[in-house]
RNA sequence: GUCUCCAUCGUCUAGAGGCCUAGGACACCGGGUUUUCAUCCCGGCAACACGGGUUCGACUCCCGUUGGAGAUGCCA
């Protein structure tokens, strides 16, 4: 049996979609679960749809991904060159051995413009070129005419293929039309670059989305027009987005963030990303769920691949993603969220360190951050009845009577820190037999405006200093007593 | 319209005829721990689309229905 050789060939659009990467994810996977060779091919053959530094996104998004490939464009394994635009006198060479074979013809029709689509589309199939005579054909090629090359299907038979996923799969030809393999612009389709630079790189499975399922017979019969050995086909199922009326379709930006640029700027971190898609059309067949590209690679089997479509859920992205955010090292959590945080320049800066602590376990994407942190840099204004708290018997009337001691106290207090900040609060209650809650409550929203902060009274003081604790709770009463 | 594919909790899934009073995870709802929140722990809610077969026995096999998705581009 010859190496596995996998490929993954996106099309330069600068950006790439989650889809696409767990195809690449996938391609990588079965390569290296099977000791094979992963391949990068970029199909840049719409020249219309050319974007600068698209490259660089792809090459970006692998490198973070994890996903490193062992021939490409950067790393040549001698099936180069690895970008179509740059093959592209080998489609037309290869285009014309089939006219001569009679697998396929020119043809000289107009293209099709998008209004009258339906009438075109019964044409194309039945185009008029088909018939026509070859050497006339030729002629008008050679003359200038504009044509492109079609293939010629044979539409009396019924082609069947199993595919590694799906199983067999049989399709009749009459349903097909005869695809154009060569543009205009001589430059090949992606369903013929395909077939020719599948063929040339020695791949030997092809990993791709089920949305070409049903074109895979054209796919088919080209490589036995050829003479060519099939591939072993694993078609993935489809990534779906459920929108806000519950409708579900392919993913696409109304239903989120779908690309990888999109979500790591959101704040989730690439390999909470590769992990979530990994398990989004395929089980390991246990309970496990958190995996490290390595460990994937060692569970991936392609009978783990699913057949249905699967919906991109966010919420459960998120979770993974705090998983990965708390199995982070302190120090690496504070690097990696410094970013978010906007703290850049301000009089937190140089407390990073200790805030960061705090929000490690609260923070599930990154972007969050900052909200979280806000009361730190401005106090928020707030209502008086959020002194309010049942379960630590705290209210504004117990709060405005406590409030002048506890801040005597604090303000005697010599080492400012949290540790003995609590202890100050602690050890009030503990004088007036009161709950240690209320206090801490009580004191809390003084300084914060907030119900919710990450870290307690102490914490939260320790950060803001004793000047800034003290004005905040000067002002807290002044509120009180207003 | 036509063709192809798919069908287990709201979502991701386990289940390859008896192990299923259908398991896990997210979300959600309770409870406990905690100075708030969160983490953590414990518990709960919740599904085999429907109808026929086959079989001693069907979530698992077959057929149909229904529902959903994809394809039908000189886009990939």
């Amino acid at each position: 049996m010859s190496e596995v050789r996998t490929r993954f060939a996106p099309s330069p659009t600068g950006f790439m979609h989650v889809g696409n990467l767990r195809t690449a994810l996938y391609a990588w996977l079965l390569a290296r679960s099977e000791g094979g060779k992963f391949i990068l091919r970029i199909e840049d053959t719409d020249q219309a749809r050319y974007v600068a530094n698209a490259v660089e996104v792809i090459y970006a998004t692998l490198k973070s991904a994890g996903l490193d490939h062992d021939e490409g464009p950067d790393k040549d394994g001698g099936f180069g060159p690895y970008i179509q635009s740059e093959r592209k006198g080998l489609y037309r060479e290869y285009a014309e051995k089939l006219v001569n074979s009679g697998h396929a013809y020119y043809c000289f029709c107009d293209k099709c413009d998008e209004e009258s689509d339906d009438e075109i589309h019964e044409a194309s199939a039945l185009c008029p070129c088909a018939s026509l005579d070859s050497a006339e054909a030729a002629a008008r090629v050679a003359s200038g005419a504009a044509h492109v090359i079609r293939q010629r299907i044979d539409r009396s038979k019924v082609s069947s293929f199993t595919d590694a996923v799906f199983g067999e799969i049989q399709i009749e030809n009459k349903v097909l039309d005869d695809q154009i393999l060569l543009k205009q612009d001589n430059m090949p389709t992606y369903n013929f670059a395909n077939v020719v630079d599948d063929h040339l790189m020695n791949i030997t499975h092809v990993v791709r989305g089920s949305e070409y399922l049903s074109s895979t017979p054209k796919y088919n019969l080209l490589y036995e027009a050829f003479g060519w050995e099939i591939p072993t086909y694993v078609h993935l199922p489809l990534i779906m987005g459920k929108d806000a009326e519950g409708n579900v379709s392919k993913l696409s930006k109304r239903h989120g963030s779908v690309s990888f640029e999109n979500l790591t700027a959101e704040g989730y971190l690439p390999e909470a990303i590769v992990n979530y898609i990994a398990l989004l059309g395929w089980s390991p067949k246990s309970d496990r769920e958190i995996f490290t590209l390595a460990e994937l690679a060692e569970a991936f089997k392609i009978s783990g691949l699913n057949k249905s479509p699967a919906v991109f859920d966010y919420g459960k992205l998120r979770w993974m993603n705090s998983e990965y955010i708390k199995s982070l090292s302190p120090e690496k959590f504070a690097s990696a969220a410094l970013p978010f945080a906007g703290v850049s320049g301000t009089v937190l800066e140089s407390k990073w360190k200790k805030i960061a602590a705090l929000l490690h376990n609260r923070t599930e994407i990154f972007t969050e951050i900052p909200e979280k942190i806000a009361f730190l840099l401005n106090q928020p204004e707030y209502d008086v009845e959020l002194f309010n708290h049942k379960k630590s018997k705290s209210d504004p009337e117990n709060t405005r009577q406590d409030l002048p001691e506890l801040r005597d106290r604090l303000a005697n207090l010599n080492d400012w820190d949290a540790e003995n900040i609590s202890g100050v609060l602690s050890g009030f209650a503990a004088e007036k037999e009161i709950k240690a809650g209320r206090p801490m409550w009580q004191v809390r929203i003084a300084v914060s405006g907030c119900a919710v902060t990450p870290g307690g009274p102490g914490e939260i003081m320790e950060i803001l200093g004793k000047e800034e604790s003290l004005k905040r709770i000067d002002q807290a009463l002044k509120k009180l007593t207003a």
